[in-house]
DNA sequence: CCCAGCG
């Protein structure tokens, strides 16, 4: 098959979804076509009519031969599972089999042989990269699994679009969390590193070397990548001109467009940057989970988006291999960490444990080290310097276990971490019989990043926790192992074999 | 609830 808007799931070829299309996988009736209420949907139904199907070319047998043999590229086919891709406009892309194809300049492409180690586009980057770098430049919104490498194509897109020669601001990228920001920036400094462009992080400074914005220069740096707030900051401080930006990239888009997320801050910048801006500005909107909801919002913000998605069923991280774990109480649930994650989770490489809040963290933590069990935890009531040491600690590989809040639930790459422990499930904060799958299925894609091996240990003690839990099976399509037995060690280590980890 | 930020 080399083809993929076509397959040989009859699903998959019906190419008529839009993203603010009702999931018609579970359902067989359709959208009807009484008048909706005036939300928006029926423009999206007509834009509907405008997207027609696209065939991009990929070789998937040949990808695997060729990449799977050598041990360096990162990047070697973490997915199987087909990306569908749904392009606006009469514009025909084929995709990028190799990195020449795209018309990056010579320092970018050496950029990413030397430095990135990449040997050709993966999929995403294959799919996606056209789409960014051909005029006319349309908006994407891109769905792909948790660690298939979406940071390196955002990364990528931003800087072949930016011309070194203007020394102002010309893309910008805005994340959710101070730690992913920084984390983009790592990678744009990696690729761009025989290239004169230059980066601005937007972050909150360290409190203790506070000075007023007013006091500081104006940015000067080719792309800006930082944290909502403080962006604003800096353009409402005039120090920051989105005069010049013609892309503008959202990472975890569906949170930076949720209501319960950062929708308001998401949308003043748009408009801001569609105000000034004297180009029209590309819109690019990248995340592993889009739920329906957020689609619908989606497909109003992105002017006749392309599309490349990937479905639900498809984004459940077979490589990970996932666990429930029955505890009678909470004390139980302190037990299996320092008796069995401690114990194993050690020889497999590193841990994270996610817990519900910063103060649940907080004590987990506490009540783990004065024990002594080495670990951190990095919550956002810590001070900004705190978060950064912990997190550089942690990717040193300085400590193996480390105890978060959903602050690292998404995007947080650290190749070295196999083992995710939900020490409390992710629940919806509104609706806390409801899971929220979002946060589960980013949570479980901290492990297994690349295609490696990982396993995830989920935490159960309430009756209210087994529901939760059978609904995340139920929607995921996912049978999800039982450790019989919380205070046996063979129980989690033979966990442990299956999942390739020992 | 989790982020983000208020100088």
């Amino acid at each position: 098959m080399s083809d993929v808007s076509s397959s040989s799931d009859p699903t998959l070829d019906v190419v008529k979804k839009s993203w603010g299309d009702e999931e018609s996988d579970d359902e067989v009736t359709s959208a009807p076509d009484a008048p909706e209420p005036s939300d928006g949907r029926d423009i999206v139904q007509s834009e509907l009519k405008k997207i027609e199907s696209l065939s991009i070319s990929v070789d998937k047998g040949k990808d695997k031969e060729d990449d799977n043999d050598h041990s360096e590229g990162l990047l070697d086919n973490p997915e199987d599972s087909d990306i569908k891709a749904v392009t606006a406009g009469d514009t025909i892309y084929s995709a990028a089999e190799y990195f020449e194809d795209l018309n990056l300049t010579k320092d970018l492409i050496k950029g990413l042989y030397v430095e990135m180690r990449f040997q050709r586009p993966s999929k995403i980057q294959a799919i996606s990269l056209p789409m960014i770098l051909i005029p006319p430049y349309k908006d994407l919104v891109a769905q792909a699994h948790n660690g298939s490498g979406k940071t390196t194509c955002f990364v990528l897109g931003m800087l072949g679009r930016v011309d070194p020669k203007i020394k102002s601001p010309q893309a910008m990228c805005i994340c959710p969390t101070r730690e992913l920001a920084i984390q983009s920036q790592d990678v744009l400094i990696k690729m761009a590193k025989y290239t004169d462009i230059t980066s601005f992080l937007a972050i909150p400074a360290d409190s203790a070397y506070y000075v007023p914005i007013a006091k500081l220069p104006p940015v000067t740096d080719h792309v800006v990548i930082g944290t909502p707030g403080t962006i604003k900051k800096w353009t409402t401080a005039r120090k920051l001109s989105t005069g010049e930006i013609k892309i503008l990239v959202f990472d975890e888009a569906d949170h930076m467009l949720s209501e319960d997320g950062f929708r308001d801050d998401s949308l003043r910048i748009i408009k801001e940057i569609q105000k000034n801006s004297g180009v029209r500005c590309q819109v690019l909107l990248f995340s592993a989970t889009f739920n329906d909801n957020v689609k619908t919002f989606v497909s109003r913000v992105v002017n006749d988006a392309n599309q490349i998605f990937v479905k639900k069923e498809d984004l459940k991280l077979e490589k990970v291999k996932q666990y429930k774990v029955y505890c009678p109480d909470e004390v139980a649930k302190i037990g299996v960490i320092k008796d069995k994650i401690f114990e194993f989770g050690q020889k497999v490489g590193q841990t994270i444990i996610f817990t519900h809040t910063r103060d649940s963290a907080r004590t987990l933590h506490q009540t783990l080290t004065k024990d002594g069990y080495e670990c951190t935890a990095v919550q956002g009531s810590l001070k900004q310097e705190d978060r950064d040491t912990i997190i550089k600690e942690f990717k040193n590989g300085v400590t193996k276990v480390l105890i978060t809040t959903d602050l690292l639930a998404r995007g947080f790459d650290q190749s070295q971490v196999n083992l995710v422990i939900n020490f409390d499930l992710p629940v919806k904060h509104y609706f806390p019989s409801e899971p929220d799958y979002e946060v589960y299925l980013h949570r479980i894609g901290r492990a297994g990043r690349f295609g490696r091996k990982g396993a995830a240990f989920n935490l159960l003690c309430t009756d209210r926790d087994r529901a939760i839990m059978e609904k995340i099976e139920r929607h995921f399509d996912l049978s999800v192992s039982e450790v019989v037995n919380w205070r046996s060690e063979e129980d989690f280590e033979k966990a442990l074999q299956d999942a390739g980890l020992l």
